[in-house]
DNA sequence: GTCTTAACTTAGAATAGTTCTAATTATCAC
DNA sequence: GTGATAATTAGAACTATTCTAAGTTAAGAC
């Protein structure tokens, strides 16, 4: 699906310069955070971590980091229903479930097969770039 | 999944009945709106649907109404990627197919065995009350 | 090294989509 | 009909995001 790569990071650096684009402090800070906990966090909550290391950056920064990153295809931008967009750092290829009693959502590795199966559904003419599956439910025990 | 119920304006009385809710003309015209052209319209274009019937209809009502149809599971609120929510009248098990050349969304209709082998990828202990799978790409022909 | 150019960041304004509030209107049970 | 409850309405408020224009930083040409 994406190029290999190591999710460190190293691997922005890298990322960014054969994008053309530049590593700035912002933009790493941003991947770091991002990394570090990976609960999925909204541009706020990222925008609130970040600042504990650089209280001058901006929201509309990180929002532009953000993109960025997704660009780059180091980090997918996820939206189950209507609330702000949020980030993930797994490039595995993952589902997500979304717990609704505790709000937080888990990634869910899927077999290489199952996301070929679920791609044989599809009727001629129909050519897929991604699939996307989200769980929504109960998670007893667990966190993240 | 959902008891099964054909998709008619007739479900529409039945099911708000069911859950203690009333039938009103506001209802009926936005529900009637939704199972005559199916192209998973917003909030907005379902507002202005419509007010050609119903002109003095207002836009929280159109909002209200949405929120009723699927709370009484006759309608489903599909979100992928930031942007306004849209609404779809089918009931079937189905995915989506996002066409991101005409930004148009088409339904897929799933074999019921594929959602087993799905929700069969999580752990013990998660729960999924539904599965949703979104396909992102371009479709070669075909329209809706 | 300095100049030029383009990329990047920033603060704040603007926008889009949705929800909230308070008042009015319609419906149901009696 | 009367009272209680549910639904609708207009507009204000709110949240998430994008835009704008100015300022800053870095990279490459010379």
């Amino acid at each position: 699906m994406s190029p290999a790569i190591s999710a460190t990071p190293d691997a922005l650096a890298q990322r960014l310069a054969t994008s053309g684009l530049r590593s700035t402090p912002q933009r790493e800070v941003i991947y770091g955070v991002l990394l570090k906990k990976r609960d999925h966090p909204t541009a706020d909550e990222v925008y609130a971590r970040v600042r504990t290391d650089m209280p001058t950056i901006s929201l509309a920064t990180v929002y532009n980091c953000l993109e960025t990153l997704v660009q780059c295809d180091l980090v997918r931008a996820v939206n189950f229903e209507r609330g702000p967009t949020r980030y993930c750092p797994n490039l595995r290829p993952h589902a997500h479930f979304h717990d609704e009693s505790s709000g937080s959502t888990h990634d869910i590795d899927l077999p290489a097969d199952l996301l070929e199966k679920v791609s044989a559904v599809l009727p001629p003419g129909y050519d897929a770039k991604s699939v996307e599956i989200t769980f929504r439910g109960r998670a007893t025990k667990n966190s993240s």
